[in-house]
DNA sequence: CTCCCTGCGTTTTGTTTTGGAACTTATGAC
DNA sequence: GTCATAAGTTCCAAAACAAAACGCAGGGAG
């Protein structure tokens, strides 16, 4: 099966992941919950290529987790803010934050 | 940035995800949540290709997500358990799934 | 005016991952 | 022997991805 036959799933757990279930989406909201809302501040924040970035970004406008709000109008600038949609997501993003503090320590090789 | 070096990252999100935040993990512990351990069962209840599906849990158990258990030994045959770690997570998926329901509703094309 | 800078993307070029389907191995049933 | 079951493995083409360069629209400096 294809990832992107996934929207239709008869299991609501699927149907989420097909919007944020890559890899990549979930830092973006990850971003988006500590304020950050500009291309230039996920693309540096997160590490994600421009590219993916890119398409990640308009296919969370296009689900209605993000808005894409002009905030210049001279020169033209987007930037992406959430949408109540959006905040929904927040509380599970918080259980895989603790998630990770717990069982993901940094192993960080002996460094002087 | 590479996706495998997001297992170092500062952020234990971005952690958390270097585990299950690709395509078709959460689908397995879905599964694993709701009772499932055998291979065959995962692989019919997600639909994700065996190739893949092989290489996902071999991952889990390698982080301790699901623990790879004997429950046959002749043939030998194993299937996959929660533990503890694992099960810490299911709380993330109850979010998704009820967010799946709210926001994500089943667009059927008109059909007779 | 000309040149450089910022911000938001798009294009290009290889590499990696994935999807689909067939194959393997071990054992029990008929 | 032949078929069926369960848990993978292997192969190849197709899709997704990473990295870096390019495009474009306004400023601002000189």
């Amino acid at each position: 099966m294809k990832w992107s036959e996934l929207s239709e799933n008869w299991c609501p757990v699927a149907r989420t992941l097909s919007v944020v279930g890559d890899r990549w989406t979930l830092l973006i909201l990850r971003d988006a919950y500590l304020g950050k809302s500009k291309f230039e501040e996920f693309a540096e924040s997160s590490g994600m290529t421009r590219h993916i970035l890119a398409e990640r970004l308009k296919r969370l406008v296009e689900e209605g987790v993000l808005e894409r709000r002009l905030y210049s109008s001279a020169p033209k600038r987007y930037d992406y803010v959430l949408t109540e949609k959006g905040e929904e997501l927040r509380p599970a993003l918080k259980i895989m934050k603790d998630w990770g503090k717990k069982h993901m320590p940094v192993r960080r090789e002996a460094k002087a």
